[in-house]
DNA sequence: CTTTAGCACTCTTATTTTTCTAGTGCTAAA
DNA sequence: TTTAGCACTAGAAAAATAAGAGTGCTAAAG
């Protein structure tokens, strides 16, 4: 890969990325000062290299995945962002009055906005979160909101109706005994240590113990169940882009991305990297026709994931820097707060 | 209109309904053991009450919206639901393991799941709520997680960073000054009351009061602004229905299915109705080709809303039908419950 | 007065045909 | 190695054609 193929294939890349249409050899002469039967030979040895294609005989070049995948590992120049982009995302950090965690949602729903593609906040996972505290309060006679908190300050509550049989001052006590217990286990432990551990202790002292055990072993499975943070901002703005100008190809991603689990499992990170990673095409695991990028964060103790769900086709460039200087800008908050 | 009128549009929308396909004067002579210049005639006085409609000179017959809205008032039969829905909707009830609010939730996920149609729950509002207690947990020397408690069991929490300048001590404190205070405050009033009442008091009590003060102030104005229920089951189940098989119309739903706060406000009950109640197209506010059918609940205490937001060629008696079994249900639930 | 057979007419949809164009690959000369 | 030239291709858009479903109206029959 000499320079001017290079340069060739990153001009294919950014031109298609425009304009959505296949890019022909004329439109490339002015660009590289020849002819287009030059442009069309180093074509013709690009797409050799697999790395752009056609999508019949007489059209133009559309660039493949290991295209684009050449082109963000060595053709995309870092670029720092630009004015309109920075202005609005500046603003969120302006006098610091937002808690990190909501400036994050606030940009990625800015970054969801200016771009037009899906963005996704991946809250603090509640996996390595230890019980904190479990609070019981009374709302009725018959009727309690039990409330869950950890360590990182994940919080789920839980209404429950209580028979008549039972007594709410037997469960606040079991609630007691389970801070006594309990506080410290690891928050997906928790329901088997209540079964082993704290089940006994309340069989002596609580009269009903299997419907008050019930209560709490239920708020516990529920906290696991629904404490995961996941934002989808813009769902419908990937539509805007022209490659869904098509039914089926609309419905099928609206369907995934209505799947927040799925959503969730994919963004996830997986390993410790810390920079920015790019997933073209299949290798997102979500829809060969999307990239995915992102970015881990880490306040507060926790990580969290930021990402963009865009066409293959997306602006590379941008997204990188819009979240590059997002990660940038939180780093500068968190040393301002001391920690 | 006589009664073979009657019977002909009964015909003719629930026709539509099946098929989605404009209604031919052929197809309904063996019904009615006529032929089809009669059924035209007919047809032509149906047009002119403006009960039915043609696309275009030549084209079948298509119900208004005043069509639906007379067979909804007066030709649709009340019919218990079938065996095969009814088995779904039954298994949720069965050993009354769940919670009435997590009952709804289940029966309105499986509502738009065998219909293909979208569902919505919207729960418990807060909006009459009072506060009943807050509390401040710490969860490291300069983190607390406020927790928001209301008399129905509305709970909503915030993690907040102090800065250095701030002890834990004092927001615990200030948190106790409200709970003494404020108790039996309506929650969209406790900022006010927060403002005039409080704020005077922790100024004397607390050092940096303007700063804990603000915290908690946050905190409140986040519980007003975050808590609804809404939950929104198969959203894009409805883009099954053949209406939505043109990119347009399906991103314009697709974006007013996004718009919760939307949904919300639509779905929400403004009036003191108990019956299920039927909104087609123009009438739901909410999109001129949907028809909302909604049903209030009452349980613990709180209103609710269920709905099902499906094209104005729903099927109105299944639905309707639906929603009455679910209503029966709870209601029996209730009276089991002793309350 | 109501029903119906018959027929001309209308509009939609699908299919085929035609035309246009942007783009290619290849060859041969510069 | 580059380029001009040319034959060729696939698609997209426009135009032409054909088929079908359904209507309204008229006039005769019940």
């Amino acid at each position: 890969m000499d320079e001017r193929r290079n340069n060739l294939l990153k001009e294919i890349v950014e031109t298609y990325i425009k304009t959505a249409k296949p890019v022909g050899s004329k439109a490339l002469c002015s660009k590289f000062n020849c002819s287009s039967a030059t442009i069309r030979n180093e074509m013709a040895i690009l797409e050799d290299l697999g790395y752009i294609e056609k999508n019949h005989i007489s059209s133009g070049r559309v660039p493949s995945e290991s295209g684009y995948r050449y082109y963000v590992q060595h053709l995309m120049e870092a670029e720092k962002i630009t004015g309109s982009d920075m202005l609005k995302l500046q603003q969120i950090f302006a006098n610091n009055e937002l808690e990190l965690s909501d400036a994050i949602t606030k940009c990625m729903e800015i970054i969801s906005d200016i771009t037009n593609y899906t963005s996704i906040v991946l809250g603090k996972s509640s996996a390595d979160n230890m019980l904190l505290q479990v609070n019981v309060i009374a709302l009725s006679s018959n009727q309690v909101v039990a409330i869950v908190c950890t360590d990182k300050g994940n919080v789920e509550n839980k209404v429950f109706t209580l028979p008549d049989t039972i007594n709410i001052a037997e469960v606040i006590k079991t609630s007691e005994i389970i801070n006594k217990m309990l506080v410290g286990t690891p928050i997906n432990e928790v329901s088997e240590r209540l079964e082993i551990d704290v089940k006994p202790v309340i069989k002596r002292q609580i009269r009903q113990y299997e419907t008050v055990y019930n209560i709490f072993y239920d708020a516990f499975n529920d906290f696991v169940a629904n404490n995961s943070s996941v934002h989808i901002n813009g769902r419908t703005k990937i539509f805007e882009q022209p490659e869904y100008n098509d039914v089926a190809e609309l419905k099928r991603l609206a369907n995934k991305l209505e799947d927040v689990n799925f959503i969730e499992s994919v963004a996830q990170n997986h390993d410790d990297e810390n920079e920015i990673k790019i997933y073209i095409g299949e290798e997102s695991e979500f829809d060969p026709n999307v990239t995915i990028i992102r970015k881990k964060y880490h306040i507060n103790g926790e990580d969290g994931t930021i990402a963009v769900i865009g066409p293959k086709r997306m602006d590379y460039q941008r997204i990188v820097s819009l979240l590059e200087y997002v990660d940038e800008k939180l780093d500068s908050r968190k040393e301002q707060n001391g920690k």
